[in-house]
DNA sequence: TAAAACCTTAGACCTAACTCTAAGTCAAGT
DNA sequence: ACTTGACTTAGAGTTAGGTCTAAGGTTTTA
């Protein structure tokens, strides 16, 4: 089974220039040309699925394309490569630790909101928001990188 | 107690020409001035705390902008309000599951190269990876938006 | 009183990641 | 044979979010 840039534009759910500008970024080294028309094989599915994987990660397009080198160079670069992804790890970590931190700042603004509309007037919640524990802008998690 | 932009800068983790353009881009309608200066006091700290936190939840500036503008409106945009933070508590839900989802990828890449590195090459461990559940690039979670 | 160390503005510049246009190629359908 | 529609390229344009420079004002320190 042999799918067009359109096809593989469709399933990551991204514009044909999208996958046309990754590609001359160099994301896609060992893709099938017939008469210069891309070809995506299911040989080429697993790199597509960790492509995509790496974008919604937030990994700049740079060093998605320093891992696709590091693949090109084989088998010496594994460590390397296994470096790299502990490193997404743990930025995945604090990714996830920062957004639940946040969410319970929002959550405690919701319910602001809630208390806010019941009573008609957001004067008549202004106590209640100083009775809650302060939540320090200065003392805030680890920023992701 | 009163505090410079440099001050600011430094307790929200940003550069001072970061607070400055947030400024132009009218993220702080009520700080004082003195001689032309921007004085932040203690009454716009919590301001400043909802203001990183929806920076970190990536809410773009100009969704920012138009929170502060219902702010400004006063108490007949209650609703509205509510059902912006509404909307961000479901975009921190939906980038959540995401990155957990997209964790457990990483770290079955993360177990491959475990396995590569202890039979020093990846040809070994082929096989290895076509008996593991196929994660299939067709059936993504919800984009965040 | 003068230099250092802050602050100000307007506006140019930068980077990442697309997004689109123009001009053209190619294969399939009528 | 020709139109349709999907593909190609190079390269220009866009957007978001800063980042910096130049020219100047003020305030603190020696």
């Amino acid at each position: 089974m042999s799918h067009t840039i359109s096809d593989i534009a469709k399933m990551m759910n991204v514009s044909v220039y999208t996958i046309r500008y990754w590609d001359k970024e160099g994301l896609f080294p060992n893709v099938k040309r017939v008469n210069g028309v891309r070809i995506f094989e299911e040989k080429d599915f697993p790199w597509l699925r960790l492509l995509n994987c790496l974008k919604n990660i937030n990994m700049p397009i740079k060093k998605i394309k320093k891992y696709v080198d590091l693949v090109l160079e084989g088998d010496k670069t594994l460590k390397e490569r296994y470096e790299l992804i502990l490193e997404q790890e743990e930025n995945i970590k604090n990714q996830i630790n920062q957004l639940k931190y946040y969410k319970k700042q929002i959550d405690f603004k919701k319910a602001y909101y809630e208390k806010a509309i019941e009573a008609g007037s957001e004067n008549a919640v202004k106590d209640w928001i100083n009775k809650k524990p302060t939540l320090d802008v200065d003392k805030l998690p680890e920023k992701a990188k």
